[in-house]
DNA sequence: TTAAATTCCTGTAAGC
DNA sequence: TGCTTACAGGAATTTA
């Protein structure tokens, strides 16, 4: 499922594709994938607009378009993002369609549908709370130990239920928040408060690890992720815990554990992470 | 304000 | 073999 190392990776694929490159046609072919506006004006804003840059900021894609006007993407947990011949065959669970002026299109295919698509002006898509409020980029070199600690320490929730809250730090979902758990040697289920300095500060820098690992690998292709040429990442075959409970913890040898937080399959060493 | 539970969604795999 | 059921999870929403 896309976390921030895999949207990095579908933007930096798109990026020089899409750049310059006008939408001169949307095709909306399941309305109720688009969350704001309403489904007709996301058509007529997106239409006719140039792409005059496309960034990414938590796990959201930002196709920033003429006038100032985004166009927000979030892949959910099966969102592609690929580029076609418009005359090739649509594969099942095509949601969108956006034709180029360089007769190319961006076809948006979701399976399941948890993914969005957004329009407006960026005021306008946080006045809504269509776009969330949302924590520091983790692999930020503004983002520092004592920020972090600050945001850990008056919460009592545990600590992987508040790396999952995109408020406390954008970008972070399943696979990243038990790695870098992992990587920290910290419990994910010790509560947020409990966390000592120095525990904070490893916690930092294995965020930033774990995340420009992954970044440098094209993602982890755990289930359908694919990047924006339909390959699949390689981080997968690197993960130190995630998906693999009960196998041996890679420092210790011994089983890894396997518990429910935060209503998320959680994996972890209890004789490394303390 | 915070935290936990619920909901959305469908392909896949396990179990009978 | 074929059916049923559980499971995967990001984030909005609901509940306490």
């Amino acid at each position: 499922m896309p976390e921030l190392p895999e949207v990095e990776t579908v933007a930096a694929g798109l990026r020089p594709h899409l750049v310059g490159r006008r939408i001169v046609r949307v095709d909306l072919r399941f309305p109720t994938i688009v969350r704001h506006p309403e489904p007709e004006q996301f058509v007529d804003g997106v239409t006719g607009r140039v792409v005059e840059a496309l960034t990414r900021r938590g796990k959201y894609l930002l196709f920033h378009l003429t006038d100032g006007y985004l166009m927000v993407i979030h892949l959910g947990m099966t969102g592609h993002l690929q580029l076609f011949e418009p005359d090739s065959d649509f594969a099942p669970h095509v949601h969108a369609a956006f034709l180029l002026d360089d007769g190319k299109q961006l076809r948006y295919r979701d399976v399941r549908r948890f993914g969005r698509l957004l329009f407006g002006t960026e005021d306008e898509l946080l006045a809504h709370r269509a776009i969330p409020r949302l924590g520091p980029e983790p692999i930020d070199d503004a983002f520092t130990a004592t920020d972090l600690y600050r945001r850990l320490h008056a919460r009592r929730a545990p600590l992987k239920a508040l790396l999952l809250d995109q408020a406390v730090v954008a970008g972070v979902g399943n696979i990243y928040a038990d790695e870098s758990c992992f990587r920290a040697r910290v419990r994910p289920d010790r509560p947020g408060s409990s966390l000592s300095r120095p525990a904070v500060r490893r916690l930092r820098e294995a965020l930033q690890e774990s995340l420009t690992t992954a970044i440098a690998n094209r993602g982890s292709s755990v289930d359908s992720y694919r990047d924006a040429f339909g390959e699949r990442g390689s981080q997968q075959e690197r993960l130190l815990v995630y998906g693999r409970g009960g196998q041996p913890c890679a420092t210790c040898g011994r089983p890894l554990s396997t518990i429910r937080l935060a209503g998320r399959t959680t994996v972890f060493c209890r004789r490394c992470q303390r």
